[in-house]
DNA sequence: GTTGAGCGTT
C-alpha cells in the first residue's frame, strides 16, 4: 500500500469524492481529507492510500487532472515521521 | 457565506 498526496481540491470536497475518482484508477484503500484541527474547515488537500502497484501510474494520471473545475495535484505522499 | 500553497489524525 502506498499514500498519495492529493493537492488544489475545491473547499467542498470529501473522502469519498477521492474515494471515487481515484477509484476509476486504480484500487483505493482509503482517503482522507485534511480539515483544520483548530476550525474543521477543509484545507483543500489530503491524502489517498493505494495499491502500491497502482501508486505511480495514479499519480501520473490524476495529476493535473480536472476535478471539480480545478487541475489536480498528484504526488506520492511524504512519510510522516520525516517531519 | 472568506482562502489557494502545501504533506495528515488517531
Amino acid at each position: 500500500m502506498a499514500t498519495l498526496y492529493v493537492g488544489n481540491l475545491p473547499w467542498n470536497t470529501t473522502s469519498e469524492d477521492l474515494n471515487s475518482f481515484f477509484g476509476q484508477y486504480g484500487q483505493v484503500i482509503s482517503s482522507r481529507i485534511i480539515t483544520d484541527r483548530e476550525t474543521g474547515r477543509s484545507r483543500g488537500f489530503g491524502f489517498v492510500e493505494v495499491e502500491d502497484e497502482d501508486a505511480a501510474r495514479m499519480a501520473e494520471d490524476l495529476n493535473g487532472k480536472d476535478f471539480g473545475g480545478r487541475p489536480l495535484t498528484v504526488n506520492e505522499a511524504r512519510p510522516k515521521q520525516q517531519m
